[in-house]
Order: structure tokens, then C-alpha cells, then sequence
DNA sequence: ATTATATATGCATATAAGCGCATATGTGTA
DNA sequence: TACACATATGCGCTTATATGCATATATAAT
């Protein structure tokens, strides 16, 4: 059922980051930013875009060697109720993600991510 | 976190019934109708309970040797949205649990639930 | 073409979550 | 007090889910 795996990518804290990073950030994400946000491997970033891809939450569209992300346009009022829901989480709940976020956003060019993964920035342990 | 375990209590299918059952019938119910309408052993049916009671989304009160539960009346917008999609989903994704339960229902007298735990009835796998 | 970089994925493993059974608790009734 | 019935819970088992590592693919640059 469509609606009971909505709500299992929900359940997951790292996919609510991952949404929630989205949601704030209102523009296109790359993968190397959203793990650099929630200091995350890739792999880990990768997986969980697959799934909220799948379920139809997140879309994504090619640009160079990067993959852009962003919260799907949609008219199903399930999934725009769901993702409004999202919204009312104050940013204190993720503020850390955030924080990082911006801070990985300051490295953008001309709006653009240029730097890809960074080895020793805001992502390590 | 709060807002993930409300999420994540709404990421199991059973549970997800649950909720849909008390927000149809708009009335407290006992376990023993919910078991019915879900076809559920008790156990089970109680186990989630719980788990609906600890995350907020649900309270209970006791008539009797009878429990009765409720969606919990809350000002909390976060509980009062997600409750809200939930009654979105059309309810032919759950017509088989709401066709056992107006069965069920049916066999109240004065409004109160007073058979109990059916051996055979409209619960049987 | 070769190399570098961004992203994806197969596989093994660890952890979590649900379920069934047995049993316990709590309440009403005889 | 004893019994019946409604509901709860401890335990073991099974399945699902997330993670880490290694490796694969795809694109760009040299």
C-alpha cells in the first residue's frame, strides 16, 4: 500500500534528515551536500535518496557529474500533507544538520555546488 | 525524539489500523472490537496499543473490565497533522477492517461494547 | 583512453521489530 | 473465595531494516 510506505520512509531518522535538510534548504541538493550536512557516508546519503526516489518523495535530475535533489512537486495531497507535517519539527530538532548545511552551502559558486566530497571538512566523526 | 517516534509508530501496518479504525469510528473502542475488526489476536491488538498510548497518540480509559481507547485530544499541531493525513487515505485501503468493525459494532446494546471476546465470529484467519 | 570524481549497489552483518505462545494481572460475578 | 473474562507482558523465534566495506557505474577532465 502506497500510504503505509510513505510513512516507512518517514520512520527512519536518518530519511527525516534527510527530508527535513530538504525542506529547509528549498533548492536542489547534491548527495556530497546532504553528506556533508548530516555527516554521513555516501552510501548511507545514496541508499536513502534511492528509497524516498522510490516512495515518491524526492526527485532527482542529473547535472554534470552531479545528482541533484529535491522534495517532489506533487498533487497527492497524502504526500504534500505529509511533507507540510514535516515542517512544523522546529529547526531545533535538527540544528546541527543545519548548522552544517549552511556552512556547506557557503562553499557553493555562482549557486552551484563545486567542491564535491570533501575529505576533511564538516563531515568527520 | 519525539516527532521520529510518533512517525515511527506510524510505520507499522497494524498500528496504521488501528489509528484508521478509532479515527472511522469516532467512538472509544475495547480491544476486543478492534481485534474483531482487524482480526487480530488480543496480544497483539494490545502490544500496539501501548506503544500508541506511550507516543501520545492515543489514551485509554478503563469502564469496567473493559479498556476503552481514543485518538488522544491534543493541542499538539505536530500529533493534530499527522492524524489529520491519516484521514486522508480513502477508506476502500481499509474496507475489510471497517466492514468487520461495523459488523462488530452492530452487537453493542446502548451504545456499550458487551460481548467480549467472540470465539467464533468475524475474526477466525 | 586513462584517470579522477560522484553516485550506486551487492554482500555480510548487526540490530530492531513483529508475532505466537504461555502466563500474569486486574476486574466483575457467583 | 473462587472463577470467568478482558487485557497485558515476558520470552523465544523470525523477519525486516540499517550499516559498513568493497566494488561498480557514470560523467568529466586530462
Amino acid at each position: 500500500m502506497q500510504y503505509e510506505k510513505i510513512l516507512k520512509s518517514l520512520s527512519d531518522r536518518t530519511r527525516l534528515r534527510i527530508l527535513y535538510v530538504l525542506l529547509k534548504a528549498k533548492r536542489e541538493l547534491c548527495i556530497c551536500e546532504i553528506m556533508d550536512a548530516l555527516a554521513l557516508e555516501h552510501y548511507n546519503v545514496s541508499r536513502h535518496m534511492k528509497e524516498l526516489k522510490v516512495t515518491g518523495l524526492v526527485k532527482e535530475q542529473r547535472a554534470g557529474k552531479f545528482i541533484l535533489y529535491t522534495l517532489a512537486e506533487t498533487k497527492d495531497k497524502f504526500i504534500n500533507d505529509i511533507i507540510g507535517t514535516i515542517a512544523v519539527i522546529p529547526e531545533t530538532e535538527f540544528k546541527e544538520d543545519i548548522g552544517r548545511l549552511k556552512k556547506r552551502l557557503s562553499l557553493r559558486e555562482a549557486g552551484r555546488c563545486v567542491v564535491g566530497i570533501l575529505k576533511k571538512c564538516c563531515n568527520q566523526k
